[in-house]
DNA sequence: TCCATTTTGATAATGATTATCATTATCATT
DNA sequence: AATGATAATGATAATCATTATCAAAATGGA
């Protein structure tokens, strides 16, 4: 937690922005939640330790914590993008019920070696990939 | 083709829905193109053979397309919703270029399978998924 | 402390898609 | 072919997530 702070710090020094506060609420927020948050549920949360916050602020920050790749974005179609911990959390893909919009969140080694070789078939660099596999998660489908 | 328009008129008869010129047109338009058409390329096109459709029209109709099963919708996080052909097209998932946007089909049999496994480990009913390899294309890295 | 530079927040703008609603078209039935 | 109930249309307003604008405030090196 420290750590991911001091890697932002670093990444606004270096690119020679500067430190405040309210980009540390939003770091914190987004730190100390581990799920899939959009920028308004990041606005809601940041809003309660520091109610001067702005909209403007929240996306940007994120649009930061995405440069600096401590964010990833994940999108599920439904019009908002997504923000989820990728420093030092392994890539995974996800599942996600239609119904009640949880999502699951799954790994395969094979289906990235399949990606890999799917890739270099068409002789395509890939740099980043998404699956997204809807459907009736189990709650659901029980309800 | 001429298949195609019956399911579709099948499809409108049995919801008690009609058949008009402007869907005859946007649906020709939507089968006579074989790439990814946005809601906006569509309308340029349906308005040069009928010239007084509307967007709302176009939206309305390729709506009724995806839900009788003739177009798929694909979404490449640019917000902007494209259409391809579903019905007798095989399912695939697409490497898409970030530098030039063009999109190359790719289809893996053991992908599927892999997919499979992993709703079954979590108790998951998929009902359709989307795979999108992001990345750059052959042309873009040799340019 | 000073000051150049960056940030902020309020709000306007944007862009894709959907809703509204008065008018028009469709089609089964006369 | 005319009727009438119902659905469709198109112009445009509304929506919703995100981005741009800009004057005022905060930051941080000198």
């Amino acid at each position: 937690m420290e750590y991911y702070r001091a890697v932002f710090n670093e990444f606004l020094r270096a690119r020679k922005l500067k430190c405040t506060g309210q980009r540390d609420s939003i770091l914190d927020v987004f730190l100390k939640t581990e799920r899939h948050l959009t920028a308004d549920e990041i606005y809601g949360l940041a809003k309660k330790r520091n109610p001067k916050i702005g909209y403007a602020t929240v996306y940007r920050t994120l649009n930061l914590l995405y440069e600096v790749g401590l964010a990833r974005e994940v999108n599920w179609g439904d019009g908002k993008i997504r923000y989820e911990h990728k420093y030092r959390h392994r890539h995974h893909d996800h599942l996600i019920c239609t119904k009640c919009g949880k999502s699951i969140e799954v790994f395969d080694k094979q289906l990235e070696k399949i990606q890999a070789k799917l890739s270099r078939e068409k002789e395509f660099i890939p740099t980043h990939h998404q699956l997204n596999i809807y459907g009736v998660c189990d709650k659901c489908r029980k309800r």
